[in-house]
DNA sequence: TAAAAATACTCCATAGGTATTTTAT
DNA sequence: ATAAAATACCTATGGAGTATTTTTA
């Protein structure tokens, strides 16, 4: 039988048209592929080329045998890319989010547990989490309310509580707490991504204008800037040492949130111990 | 990469359990299997066994890298099947005929021009003959009148006259000429494959009592017997060594064809020698 | 102790290289 | 003269064999 290294030298031959050429492409010699076009033909037990003159091409039966040899090998390299993936897969927990909070406790407790695996995290819509979970393209998910399905293992994750991160001189400073509505109308500092606090604070704050910025550069922003923003309990830690602004708790139900995560049921053996180790 | 012979020794290996057995069955050694596998592991770079004691089994990676395995190697082998096919097709005249006399005169004639080609046949009736030269399964077609069709040639390619044959004794052995209803009633042998005249002989002979046998048998019976039987001039050559009967033509139109040999236009430059040696 | 896989080594078949010839433009 | 394929001959990689060890049921 022939072997798939001579099918895809079959076809850079096929496609170079002469062997000088396909021998440079596949930095062999040739006079290699020469003997190997020749063996090929042996063990095809059908000849493939026309030598005529000084010149190698294509017969009827090269015709047709390129075209399946070209889908062989292609298959042969997805069998490898496919196996490839599916192995990498094995070795990742797929985590996906509805708020970027719980990921940033989920990754470091995943990590240490899981050690040999790799982490992988996505934030989107609840219902796109859901999903996810449940057609098995994560392997975790963590969404702001309590899942009942008898397939879904759904375990308390961690609070989230919103508040106002207002500048010491800020007029509202001074209060205990405050409602989402009461800041409603000014302009805002904002993170991009999120996730479901974008639906809320858009609900809840329509008469607001949002400068949105991404992570790092809304972070020089809080700082360097006296316009209002937000902070939450599960950043109070990386918000801390900014001193010059205040933090006020917002008392609308929507900005205090409990995170469950939850998990396949048939896959409550592997994240057990991760569970168990919850709430976080 | 890897190459055909390993995912043919991977697949013994999965459907022998085990190395030993398996290389039995692919005639090699079982160090040289066991190595095998590690090196198409390598070039999986993937782990596709899970060596468990004195055991070794596919892990999940295995039993993917089977499935698509199977595919591959199938495919393969179907690669080289159809090429052989496709080959030996090319080196084949595939002619078809509504009866069997064309046959006769016509293999002789295409061995003696395409020397280097098989010749196939095949009796069929005219509608079967005539879509098969059209899709391209036969090559060229013998029937028993012109067809006028801008993709076919169509070149007279003999005559054919069917006779009654009767012993010497028989009661119409004088007859210069006959109708086929002349001879309706009594019993007759038939030879079995006439193609499109049994269709002829059933419909103008509807009272007669046919003893059908193989050309063979026949034969024997016509010496041996005085049942009436046919003839023809196509095949007089054969039977005119046989001297106790006498052949009486038969005036009826059907009896009388004049035979058409057909071919694709676009085949017409390979078969004009055979057509230009035509009528025979 | 039997049976399976892995290891150590040896060997050789053959894929591949270099040099050259043949053939045609 | 140039360029492509084929041929002759050589090299060496790695596939395959034998003998042996390791492991476990």
């Amino acid at each position: 039988m022939f072997e798939l290294y001579q099918l895809e030298e079959f076809i850079k031959v096929a496609e170079c048209k002469t062997l000088s050429k396909a021998s440079e492409e596949l930095n062999i010699s040739q006079p290699a592929l020469s003997r190997a076009m020749k063996n090929l033909e042996d063990e095809a037990e059908v000849p493939l080329f026309n030598r005529v003159k000084n010149r190698i091409e294509l017969n009827d039966n090269g015709i047709l045998f390129l075209e399946i040899a070209r889908k062989v090998v292609s298959d042969a390299h997805m069998l490898k890319d496919r196996v490839k993936e599916y192995d990498r897969s094995k070795r990742t927990v797929f985590v996906a989010s509805s708020a970027p909070a719980p990921l940033y406790l989920a990754v470091p407790k995943l990590s240490e547990l899981y050690s040999a695996m790799m982490i992988a995290t996505e934030l989107n819509d609840e219902k796109t989490v859901l999903n996810g979970l449940r057609n098995g393209t994560y392997s975790a998910a963590i969404i702001s309310h309590p899942v009942e399905d008898e397939n879904i293992v759904c375990v308390r994750f961690s609070e989230e509580h919103l508040c106002f991160f207002l500048p010491e001189g800020h007029r509202l400073a001074h209060m205990k707490y405050m409602k989402l509505s009461d800041m409603d109308g000014g302009t805002m500092l904002l993170r991009s991504n999120l996730g479901f606090w974008q639906d809320i604070v858009d609900k809840k704050m329509k008469k607001t204008h949002f400068l949105v910025h991404e992570e790092d550069a809304f972070n020089e922003l809080v700082m360097a800037s006296n316009i209002p923003s937000f902070t939450s309990t599960a950043v109070q830690g990386r918000d801390r040492n900014i001193k010059n602004r205040v933090t006020v708790p917002i008392i609308d139900a929507e900005a205090n949130v409990t995170y469950y995560c939850l998990v396949l049921r048939k896959n409550y053996q592997f994240f057990e111990k991760f569970l168990k180790s919850l709430p976080l």
